[in-house]
DNA sequence: AGCTCGACCTGCACGC
DNA sequence: TGCGTGCAGGTCGAGC
């Protein structure tokens, strides 16, 4: 499921439940995803309350009241639910028994103090959580090597000419590399390369070019921004799960220009060409021919 | 060092 | 119906 849009919408909707909570009940059901779980990560997790949740690139981080941090991630196929948990009172006096039952896939179910039941389900178990110390996280070998985060200040044309300089693989492996730029995947690295104009397979190191140096570099950086602030404020992209913590779907797969739409006309008011769809490292790319060179 | 590719895992849509 | 194939929002590590 998530790109750095989906990530920023599960933080939204996982922060008010779960920000000053204290974790009452943790249950890891199911240790073996990407990475087991941390030894007694259930009886480390109790009673902690968690301070703060942030994102870096797509990495959810729990910070809790010990110094150590729920480092998350959600691989292709994470999302979390929240519902109230087992004789949670809705109103004083009166019990929920709307509480749905455990799924397949639920991995990990967290309980706070408010009586908020929070559950981690993940069929392709590519997601993980990890317990790492405040003071190491930015050392961490996951953290360490991660590129700019694309919303933040630092992502600009020159930034991005620097960045893919002397690189001689193509600009939509490049963006897909998590240490140069840190959030993008698939459907976004596609989506702002067509909103550039640029083609898929050009090589990293040209979008310095020559003629006109910082241009292309330039349109490409407002549209990585561009198209990840309007995935952000539609909730993310919904594709076959979905994604926001009240189980609503985003709905920025509306908005696709490309992705997903091979065969149809070009969306590019003139253009008259036909979106395709191509096997690139392993990936498919979408992308019209006719207007991103 | 940079780059490409296979592997990890489940589910679903498709064609025969 | 059942079975095989290919595809899916990610990332790591092996091997050029």
């Amino acid at each position: 499921m998530p790109e750095l849009p989906e990530v920023e919408t599960v933080r939204r909707g996982l922060e008010p439940a779960l920000v000053g909570e204290t974790l009452a009940l943790v249950e890891v059901r199911r240790p073996d995803l990407r990475f087991p779980f941390p030894e007694n990560m259930a009886t480390r997790l109790t009673g902690r309350r968690v301070e703060a949740l942030s994102r870096r690139a797509k990495y959810l981080l729990a910070d809790l009241d010990n110094g150590e941090v729920l480092l998350m991630h959600l691989g292709m196929s994470g999302s979390f639910r929240i519902e109230p948990a087992e004789g949670a009172e809705d109103v004083p006096g009166i019990f929920h028994h709307a509480r749905s039952k455990l799924a397949p896939h639920d991995h990990v179910v967290l309980e706070t103090g408010s009586g908020t039941r929070i559950t981690y389900n993940d069929p392709r178990r590519f997601g993980f959580m990890l317990l790492v110390s405040r003071a190491e996280l930015s050392e961490h070998p996951l953290m360490r090597g991660l590129g700019l985060e694309p919303l933040g200040n630092e992502l600009d044309g020159q930034a991005l000419s620097r960045l893919f300089a002397g690189r001689q693989t193509s600009l939509k492996a490049a963006l897909l590399d998590q240490r140069l730029v840190a959030g993008l995947g698939n459907i976004y690295v596609c989506e702002a390369l067509f909103r550039a104009g640029l083609s898929p397979f050009r090589k990293a190191a040209s979008l310095a070019g020559t003629v006109r140096p910082g241009l292309r570099a330039t349109r490409l950086a407002e549209s990585i921004r561009a198209v990840l602030t309007e995935a952000v404020a539609a909730g993310g992209s919904s594709l076959r799960d979905h994604i926001q913590t009240s189980g609503e779907l985003g709905y920025f797969q509306h908005t696709f220009r490309v992705y997903e739409r091979t065969a149809q006309p070009c969306v590019k008011p003139g253009c008259g060409g036909t979106v395709r769809r191509l096997v690139q490292n392993g990936r498919s790319t979408f992308y019209c021919p006719a207007c991103q060179r």
